[in-house]
DNA sequence: TAGATTGTTAATCGATTAACAATC
DNA sequence: TAGATTGTTAATCGATTAACAATC
């Protein structure tokens, strides 16, 4: 009872991301209870499984009414670790890591981003938004100072692994690998892959065989 | 055996995007021939898992050599249709929007921009790179005519339904969200959720809990 | 109260892994 | 040949779903 948390598996923590984002939706139209089945039915599932999921959580629903959401979104926040504010650094200036250093929703979620780093010299000191591009020879000094969470890889194939190994030995806690290749970590440092080119190629698979 | 592609689950198809991402490596380092335990090793899975994988490819591996790196490539991109052009328009002309269609490896893998649109008539005549932004009026025209495969979503979450709506009723065929919302489409249309949000919190929740 | 909805157990379903004969 | 590696079957494991008593 006391952290089940570790032991939930990863299917479950994936769509307690997607009940967060509608019970979000809910709070900000007022909207007081919710269903399994109303969840279940929104986002394509089965009651069954979202009770099941949400019986994970210190959190219980109320017969015949369903669950309280601004209840729920407190504790699927605080289980998703939303309420935290990470600081995150971003390696490649091209334009996805530009992009990504200044896209709101990522501060707007607690996830702040407090450096980006390039390889090319000629982009050292230009601006992207309030940040100046560095040099990647300074990993490790921002990463330690600022006691930096989260390291975004948004380099080039070729490049991804060695930039992880440099976050990895600057005492970076977490990796987000935005390039298309395997990153090889230690297993005390969780790494998701962001899979966009990836879920591009299933889509073109589903297109050209059906479904 | 003929089309067991349709038959496919999820999965297998998700880690083929990882073997086509593994084999494209290899390939490009003259590494004519991989067993699947090395493909295994690299990958963090088991060699049992890439056989079964692989056997519903039409494509045989050899006792004690393994795969062929080049012909593995080539049935990889041809189930997944990484083979084929496919045409893209993307809604929402933010940072995100703009990284996307400016970002070089999706037309590198085939996947063509061909119009980019946004709500904000002051962004529009503006150019992203070759493509000047157009209102979200001409979407049905663009499609219409470009004859467009796929529509991405890179709009805020409380647009994206009703740009998912519009692409849906110009024709498109399948879309790539990169809203954090869900979105309600018709079964015939497959939806890709990007999910880097997501995956986000995923991280964070294991950085805040353990593993 | 009657009816709706939860929480949880047990059954089902599907995916992963182990094992091993076939084969080069 | 001997040894390595595939392809495939069967066993295991885990996740989803069904069912239903408890409850408000």
């Amino acid at each position: 009872m006391i952290s089940k948390h570790t032991e939930m598996p990863q299917s479950v923590i994936s769509r307690l991301t997607r009940y967060l984002a509608h019970v979000q939706t809910l709070c900000a139209q007022d909207i007081k209870w919710i269903s399994s089945q109303d969840i279940a039915d929104n986002l394509g599932l089965t009651s069954s499984t979202v009770r099941q999921d949400l019986s994970y959580l210190d959190f219980s629903g109320v017969s015949k009414r369903g669950y309280e959401t601004g209840g729920l979104e407190k504790v699927l926040s605080a289980i998703l670790g939303a309420d935290v504010q990470w600081k995150m650094v971003v390696v490649g200036a091209g334009n996805l890591g530009k992009a990504l250093a200044l896209h709101e929703e990522f501060s707007r979620r607690g996830f702040n981003i407090v450096g980006i780093f390039d390889a090319d010299p000629k982009k050292i000191g230009k601006k992207v938004g309030d940040l100046a591009i560095m040099g990647q020879r300074e990993i490790p000094m921002v990463i330690a100072e600022n006691k930096v969470d989260i390291g975004v890889i948004a380099v080039p194939s070729s490049s991804a692994q060695s930039v992880a190994d440099m976050l990895i030995m600057s005492g970076i806690k977490g990796l987000l690998n935005l390039a298309l290749t395997h990153i090889v970590a230690p297993k005390h440092i969780p790494v998701v892959d962001s899979r966009v080119v990836a879920s591009l190629l299933e889509l073109s698979h589903t297109l050209k065989f059906g479904r």
